[in-house]
DNA sequence: GATTTATTTGACCATCTGATCAGATTAGTG
DNA sequence: CACTAATCTGATCAGATGGTCAAATAAATC
């Protein structure tokens, strides 16, 4: 302990750098000796730490979606419409921005039919999602929301967020823009309540 | 010609089998192997119809944009925006369930940063999404719909739709469904309409 | 039916890939 | 310092993988 690279900040940064190949190239497509060579470690040591290509991309897995259980969690509301909905989709957009090649990671995963993904999503996803869909029906019921499908609804949320990670390359050439940087995002998140907003009858506050 | 299996016809079988492994696995994770196998056909039969991978994998692409492009070219618009905003859904929708694995492929490629894809994105997309624009900004300006960011909401609708294909894993578990069945669809289509012709402010016509 | 051309395929190869292992080095312990 | 346990790594391997080739077969052309 205490030296300059313990074994826990090595492991971090194989985890970092497996992400991003993995990311990258999916399970199949990653190469262990790229991941060892850009960690600049023998990929031996790779190995010791992981022992199969396999246990790598689970604990790389584990560590994106606990990180997201954590951020999302805290969502449960209290709050009124359309403060739940800034927080949720200026949530989503951070770690869309903050994260991208983990939202990469994940929709690759869920394309390809979501095989390390089983337990997670009927255990953690679905009842968080539950929960989102409870609340929508009840402030259906209140009348502070228009009726509508709340999984779909959702589900738009959803996607239309996770796009700008997953489809970065397309958004970034058809706004002609280099990157994807503070502005966008915030001018993303702004577009997106405003439109939802809108949709569902609720009172823009700023008006 | 007119033999039982002509040359066009097994490359055509070749494409659709080599499609579905491209879309799970993507380029470097797709086994030429497996490809073969299930078109039932040796691996150097294959090889002699597509001289390399690489060659293969550009043929599928080709196959699935050219198809596409023609789908969406007839889609310029004289329409009212209603009408517009029903065709563009439904043809998003219809084409992401007659063909998801088109739609996971070209996921697949966005996400690794569309390496093959350059002059296909500012040729064909980029001219196409600017058309969509400025009949979006026209009506802006006579005010037939809400004035909000046209880039911002072609996105919309295309992840809202694409995301059906490619997050089917996650949309089917979480919807409790076995399959994307034509009632799924078109309840999905009539839900993406209403949603964005309410933020529009367009009136339903069938009320 | 002879000749040319296109298609098919088993055998083969060079290279790559994930994984192993034994020995070296370092860290921790008493 | 002696001893043990953890970490590191070069060498190596078995199997897979993309791709080649020559020989066989079928189709087309004259």
């Amino acid at each position: 302990m205490g030296t300059l690279s313990d074994t826990h900040a090595l492991q971090d940064r194989l985890l970092t750098v497996a992400k991003k190949e993995f990311a990258k190239q999916g399970l199949k497509g990653a190469r262990l000796q790229k991941i060892a060579d850009e960690a600049q470690v023998p990929k031996a040591t790779l190995l010791y730490h992981f022992k199969s290509k396999t246990v790598l991309y689970q604990r790389v897995l584990e560590t994106i979606l606990s990180a997201w259980d954590e951020g999302f969690e805290e969502l449960t509301i209290d709050a009124e419409p359309e403060i739940f909905f800034r927080r949720l989709i200026d949530t989503k957009i951070a770690s869309v921005r903050s994260d991208p090649l983990a939202s990469k990671l994940f929709a690759q995963e869920i394309i390809q039919g979501a095989p390390h993904l089983d337990a997670h999503l009927t255990q953690q996803v679905k009842p968080w999602f539950r929960r989102q869909i409870n609340i929508l029906e009840q402030w259906m019921e209140e009348g502070k929301i228009r009726r509508t499908d709340p999984t779909r609804l959702i589900f738009l949320i959803w996607a239309a967020t996770q796009h700008y990670a997953d489809f970065q390359a397309q958004v970034l050439t058809l706004m002609n823009r280099q990157e994807f940087d503070a502005e966008l995002a915030a001018d993303t998140s702004t577009f997106l309540h405003e439109f939802i907003c809108n949709s569902l009858g609720i009172m823009d506050q700023k008006h």
